[in-house]
This record gives structure tokens, sequence and C-alpha cells, in this order.
DNA sequence: TGACGTCAAGATCCG
DNA sequence: CGGATCTTGACGTCA
């Protein structure tokens, strides 16, 4: 079982993915943009092996515009030595990866411009891992489409692109079950007659179950018979319902216990999980320590990432957790993640919050200029009376981590929590 | 025609 | 001028 993120890292320097509007899009701007993409998926990807995460989607907007005005650009050229490096390291690393357009690629449209188009993205999407030198494992996963009123024959036009469609792209291509039209059945039933791989999404099934109710494991089951030798090991979606946003909308983080009940669920042996989440490589590493063999070094590392946010609501559970890691063979990761979730669901304090501002200040007090601290203070105070927001606070103390360059709070969750 | 989902870019406002 | 905040974009389907 390997479990990996979506798209983008957050709180990582430099991994930012840029893009820009249609109407400045030149193909130098476009060029430029690729680059720099590819620069910033260098970093993930170095991130995710420092972080041991072995599983990773690569967002489709890699390229800008890469299925329609940059697809006849070099871009691929261009850059070849940093892709050249990056296909280096997914393939040292053993990394899986794997890309998903998103719900405006629909290959059964009922308009033949829509579905000429959807095959042009998924030719982008093919080029981008072929460049890369992956082969068939690393997959593109897709959702059906429409229904149009006519679920049978909509059906039926999918399988027909689908015929007629390049190996590069069949080869990788999955169908996932989407939260409003084609639950998991109808998905499975055309798995079969077309002869691609199945995705269970959890999520959706809850929101848009299938007919028959079953069990999240005998669904993945069911899946597990539509993957074949050369696909790889199954893969699946996973994500939790957000409390209080629409139906279907992905929490903020995947939280601990729901997620462990659910792995002990799984038949064995367990498919590969793709989280589907807020806080992205964040829920990642925490699904990843807890359900691994013990790795105080990594759990450590984590500590100095949340440290400051448990600090701001809980100083009792900060103490806790030091005195937790002090024992050194502990297997404490799923106890660790339990408080954090817990101390980051208490509410703001201001008492709390400034202790934790004022930790956080002293990285930077030898160092800042006397206006920089001037600006703190007023900050600060303006925040104890109620004339500024905490985030103001830490956005300062943000950039002037960036000037000063402190690495240990530019890796801190702190500013981002 | 707006909602859906996503997140930067771009635009505008503010001190 | 920098920073904060609001709006737009880009996609297709469905209610």
């Amino acid at each position: 079982m390997r479990i990996g993120y979506a798209c983008l890292t957050v709180a990582l320097e430099g991994a930012q993915i840029k893009t820009c509007m249609q109407i400045n899009a030149t193909p130098k701007r476009l060029l430029a943009l690729a680059g720099e993409n590819f620069a910033a998926l260098e970093r993930m990807i170095d991130y995710n092996i420092a972080n041991q995460i072995p599983f990773y989607r690569i967002s489709s907007d890699i390229v800008p515009f890469g299925s329609s005005l940059a697809s006849s650009l070099p871009w691929d050229s261009a850059h070849k030595d940093r892709l050249t490096s990056v296909a280096q390291k997914i393939k040292s690393s053993g990394m899986r990866v794997s890309m998903h357009p998103g719900q405006y690629t629909v290959l059964n449209s009922q308009d033949a411009d829509v579905v000429r188009r959807a095959i042009e993205d998924l030719s982008y999407h093919a080029r981008f891992l072929d460049l890369l030198h992956l082969d068939a494992t690393h997959k593109i996963i897709l959702h059906v489409g429409g229904k149009y009123g006519e679920p049978a024959l909509a059906m039926d036009r999918f399988a027909e692109v689908y015929r007629d469609l390049p190996e590069t792209i069949t080869k990788r291509l999955i169908l996932e079950n989407d939260g409003s039209i084609f639950h998991i059945d109808e998905v499975l039933e055309l798995c079969h007659r077309i002869g691609a791989p199945a995705v269970y999404d959890n999520l959706h099934n809850a929101i848009n179950p299938a007919t028959e109710t079953k069990s999240d494991a005998d669904w993945i089951d069911l899946c597990g018979e539509t993957w074949r030798e050369r696909d790889g090991a199954q893969k699946t979606h996973y994500s939790q319902q957000h409390p209080t946003k629409t139906r279907g909308a992905h929490s903020d983080t995947i939280y601990i216990d729901p997620f462990l009940d659910y792995c002990h669920g799984l038949h064995t042996p367990a498919p590969d999980i793709m989280l589907e989440v807020k806080d992205k490589n964040r829920s990642a590493v925490k699904c990843v320590l807890c359900t691994t063999s013990p790795n105080q070094h990594l759990l450590e590392t984590e500590w100095g990432r949340y440290k400051y946010s448990v600090l701001e609501r809980s100083p009792s559970d900060y103490q806790a957790i030091r005195e937790m890691l002090k024992d050194k063979q502990g297997d404490n990761a799923i106890l660790f993640y339990q408080i954090v979730e817990r101390a980051l669901a208490l509410p703001e304090d201001k008492g709390r919050a400034v202790n934790a501002l004022e930790h956080v200040w002293g990285y930077c007090s030898d160092v800042a200029t006397p206006a920089e601290t001037k600006r703190y203070q007023t900050l600060r105070d303006d925040y104890l009376r109620g004339s500024a927001k905490l985030e103001q606070v830490k956005r300062l103390l943000y950039r002037l981590s960036l000037k000063y360059q402190q690495d240990y709070l530019l890796n801190s969750y702190y500013f981002t929590l």
C-alpha cells in the first residue's frame, strides 16, 4: 500500500505552480512558465523522497494550457535537462505518479468538438508521462462524463471513443466513479466492457451511491478484478467529508482515526491510496507515518513543523508531546497525531496565540531592524486589542522568516495552519 | 443562467 | 509603493 497526495505541496518554498490568463499567453511566456513549473515539480519530488511519500499526482497545470495553446510548443526540448532530472528521481526512488484531468475533460460528450478537445487533453497528459519515461503503471485517471438523460447511450459513446484512442493513452487510462453522475457499478460495467481498470473513490460512492449497498472493501475488491499485471498495484481515492461544507467537499485534513478504521477494513493486499484533501502533503506524511514502521526521525521532523501551531492552541498538549517524544523507542505516531488534531481543533485564544507569536518572533528578534521590531510589536498589540487579525501578525513573521532565511520556521506549518 | 471546484492571476482598494 | 482583499478565468454538465 502506497499513500500519496495530489498536485500541490503546501508549506514548501519554491514549489508553486504558476499559470497566466489566456489573453496573456504568448509562446514565450508559456515556455517560461512551463520551465518554472518543472523546477517546482522537482522541488516537490525531492520533498516526497525526503519524506518517504511514494505516490504523487502531478498537476494537470504543470504546462499551462498544455492541451491547447502550448500543445505545439517545444516545452519538452526547451527544458530537457530538468525533465531528465525529474524522471531520474522518480525512477530511482521507485515513486509512482499519476495525473488526473478534471471534470471538464469529457470523452463521451454529444458535442464532437468537446470530444476532440478531451482527446487533445489526454494526449497532453500521456505526452508528459511518456517524456518522463514512465511505464504504464503510472496512470491517468478520468471520469466517465455526462449521462445526457440516456446513461446507456452515454456509456456506448464512451466505449466507441475509447476504442479509437491511441495506445499511448489507453495503456494509462483508468476510470473513476464520480460524485454526481456515474456511480461505481456503472463504472465497473464500463471498465469490464472496454478493458480498463476502475478506481474506487469512497467519498464519491458515499454521496453518489451504487444501486447495491456494499462496503468500501468489497467495492475495492470488485474494482481489483479490472486491474491487470501491466497496470501495477490497484489504486484508489480516499477522502473525508468536510464537516460543514457542501456534500462532497473534502475535509481540511485526513482525520487519523477514521482513516485507520478504513485501512483496517480493507482486504489484503491493500491498494495504493491517493488522498484528496485540502492540506495535501501534510495529511500524506501523517497517514504514511501512522501506517508504516516507526520512524522517530520523521516524527521529530513533524513535531518541528507542528509545534508552534500546537503551542498556539494548547500549551498542555505541547508539553505532552514533548514528553512523549523523549521515548526514542516509542511507536507514537498515532498518538502524536491524535493529540495534534485535538489541539488544532481548539478555538483561538489570544493569550496563547501571543505566546506562540513571541516564540516565533524570537527567531528574528536579534536580527530584525528597529522598524521591523516596532512593526511587529504594534501589530501584536493591535491583535490583542482586537484591531488586527492573528493571520496578519503571522504574515509579518512569515515575511521576516523569508528575509532572514529562518529555514526552521519556513519548513513549519505555523504560517498556514 | 448559475452552481459546481480549484487556485492563481489580475484588479482594485487602502494606508 | 506595498500589502490586503475582491473578482476573474477556464473548463462542461446539469438543475
